[in-house]
DNA sequence: TGATATGTTATCTT
DNA sequence: CAAGATAACATATC
């Protein structure tokens, strides 16, 4: 599921391939997708586009697309759309099939230059027009971003020593951590060799620095191999092609198997109702 | 077939 | 009241 490292990945390829560009139309497939008035939006130009935790942020020129693909969003954009209506794709996306619009289309911007298309198996995610003032407010309250100056292991152990949730679930807040979600949270973990149950304020200042060191480690893995895109999983970059840190995981989606480290197997638990794993040998 | 998976938020329980 | 736990959302897959 997208979380930071898919996200940017597709924040990545937005940034190139649409800023500069005009939106010359909104054609709204499911209502409940699309807050705000899609008329609004037609004939501005894509300033830049940012990620804020696992949120996507579209900045037109006077308004905001503010995007969130919860579990199985998907932005898939293609240049220079035919003639037709339909574009057959030149492969398999999980969930839509191969051609363009599919079922599981909700939203298609027609920008200079091509379309894109929001797909949504689950229908969880949203698109929601912002003006200026909504967005700074909405912005100022997103903290704990990974790859800024505010995330030291300082900034972790005060989160921590404030609760006795389990760290998995802690590292999985994103109103304490941005962008963290089942997949790297897992990962860092097992980086930090940190037991997934333990209360975060148990963790000690040690075990708080290995954390972070782990924490990213595994986002800029991920970021390096373009997000994770497993069988079950709708993530795939905006072009169609899947991330491969699915081939990188320690131990998410690994139980039965051999732990990399000392062979031990992977352990599978629930907590919160989501899967997790690790390695009884090596996370204490 | 009914359980499972999944992020976030609303709502329930302790 | 607050912290923590769970239900709800939608739907393909097994």
């Amino acid at each position: 599921m997208p979380e930071l490292p898919e996200v940017e990945t597709i924040r990545q390829y937005l940034g190139r391939h649409l800023v500069g560009k005009t939106i010359k139309n909104v054609e709204i497939r499911k209502a409940k997708i699309f807050q705000g008035n899609p008329k609004q939006i037609i004939g501005q130009k894509i300033k830049r586009v940012e990620r804020r935790g696992k949120h996507l942020i579209i900045h037109l020129n006077k308004d905001i697309l503010f995007i969130h693909l919860k579990l199985t969003g998907q932005l898939v954009f293609v240049p220079t759309f035919p003639p037709s209506n339909v574009y057959t794709f030149p492969r398999h996306i999980p969930f839509a099939g191969t051609e363009l619009p599919a079922k599981t289309t909700h939203v298609i911007f027609e920008i200079d230059g091509g379309k894109l298309f929001y797909n949504d198996l689950r229908q969880f995610g949203w698109i929601k027009i912002m003006k200026n003032e909504e967005f700074r407010i909405k912005n100022s309250e997103l903290r704990g971003e990974p790859f800024s100056k505010e995330f030291t292991p300082e900034y972790l152990q005060k989160i921590f020593a404030k609760t006795k949730k389990p760290i998995k679930i802690v590292l999985m807040d994103q109103e304490k951590i941005a962008g963290i979600g089942n997949i790297y949270a897992n990962d860092a973990l097992f980086e930090a060799r940190v037991n997934p149950l333990r209360p975060a304020n148990s963790l000690t200042s040690e075990e708080i620095k290995k954390l972070h060191r782990g924490i990213l480690r595994v986002l800029t893995d991920g970021l390096k191999h373009h997000g994770s895109s497993t069988a079950d999983e709708a993530y795939i970059q905006p072009d169609g092609s899947p991330g491969s840190y699915q081939y990188h995981f320690r131990v998410y989606q690994r139980d039965g198997e051999k732990c990399r480290v000392c062979e031990e197997k992977i352990k599978r638990i629930k907590m919160g109702g989501r899967g997790t794993f690790f390695c009884p040998k090596c996370q204490k």
